[in-house]
DNA sequence: TTCGCCAAGTGAGTCAAGAG
DNA sequence: CTCTTGACTCACTTGGCGAA
């Protein structure tokens, strides 16, 4: 019985989605390439490790077998690759991070700096949504994952890293922009933009102007930050964003922070892994990394 | 250095099951 | 019945590696 350290991989992912699509997506290849692996594997064993019924994937009991010492085999190689990884400090290791959407504005580049630093660091970094984060976070997937506000219901230790200052964003040429200290009032009379349901973002605004009595005007909701800015630049109205949103702006000055009387509201970034994990040497010094940065994160904001 | 082999991967396609 | 989705096949490409 021959297989090998990639076809164990590639079939723990396959058990884990009981997808081969799902599987292929997760591992960067195609669905042909994940199936002939999976194949090879059965061959190698000599039993059939999923089966069909209907158009479900099933594990067989040979499948469960072979998960389980797949399972522990891939465990204790990554602790081990750990170990050694620690054992050169930071000269040579791995780090997974995963982080929301939304977080693309400040995580690619503080983890450009530390990639930067230590050149023999291979850095993957896994971009999704809160929910699959808090998923791959149950299953002690990454090394890290960076989100917006810590989860509750999961045991994990998490770290605040960052401010996210959420702002109020306009068109330059809005008949609110230059204004100071507009009451909320008055934008709760402007078509406001929003993000999907279970966005962080959206959750803090809506709180903040039922604390205020207002009611928005919702005109629409749109599913990422970047279309909202699209929307907010044809005109379509107003929206709060993190202010990180405008920090890598090509489009400088077309969208603009309104002064609302109350804005920024204040929330954070936090670096978060399960409770009792043991984190790497690389780990760690990329949270330290993310602390230092802590209070000139933000690149130089439009003013 | 070149050549050939082989493993691993891709793209394009078929087939079958389930949903509307 | 038709459309969509996902499993599966086949022909082909690519890159690594050992032998000459």
């Amino acid at each position: 019985m021959r297989f090998s350290l990639r076809q164990m991989q590639i079939f723990a992912a396959v058990a884990r989605d009981l997808s081969y699509t799902r599987a292929a997506e997760a591992l960067h290849l195609t669905q042909p390439a994940v199936f002939a692996q999976v194949r090879q594997l059965e061959e190698s064993v000599g039993l059939p490790l999923l089966e069909r019924i209907g158009r479900k994937l099933h594990l067989t009991a040979a499948g469960e077998e072979v998960l389980a010492t797949s399972r522990e085999t891939l465990d204790a190689l990554e602790r081990l690759e750990m170990r050694l990884a620690d054992l050169q400090g930071l000269k040579r290791g791995r780090l997974r991070i995963a982080m929301v959407t939304t977080a693309k504005y400040l995580i690619p580049r503080l983890l450009g700096e530390f990639c930067a630093r230590h050149p023999g660091i291979e850095a993957e970094l896994t971009v999704t949504n809160r929910e699959k984060l808090l998923a791959r976070l149950a299953a002690n997937e990454d090394d890290l994952v960076i989100l917006g506000k810590p989860p509750g219901g999961l045991d994990v230790v998490a770290t605040p890293i960052a401010d996210n200052p959420l702002v109020v964003l306009a068109r330059h040429d809005h008949p609110l922009a230059g204004q100071k200290a507009i009451p909320p009032a008055r934008i709760a009379e402007e078509p406001f933009i929003l993000r999907e349901r279970g966005s962080g973002t959206r959750r803090a605004a809506e709180r903040f102007f039922a604390a205020q009595g207002c009611t928005l005007k919702v005109r629409m909701e749109l599913g990422s930050n970047e279309a909202i800015k699209q929307a907010i630049a044809g005109g379509l109205g107003l929206s709060v964003l993190s202010r990180h949103t405008l920090a890598l702006e090509g489009e400088a000055g077309l969208i603009q922070p309104l002064d609302v009387a109350g804005f920024p509201l204040q929330s954070q970034w936090y670096v978060a892994y399960p409770a009792g994990k043991h984190l790497s040497a690389v780990a760690s010094a990329f949270i330290d990394h993310l602390l230092a940065s802590q209070g000139h994160t933000a690149v130089n904001f439009p003013e």
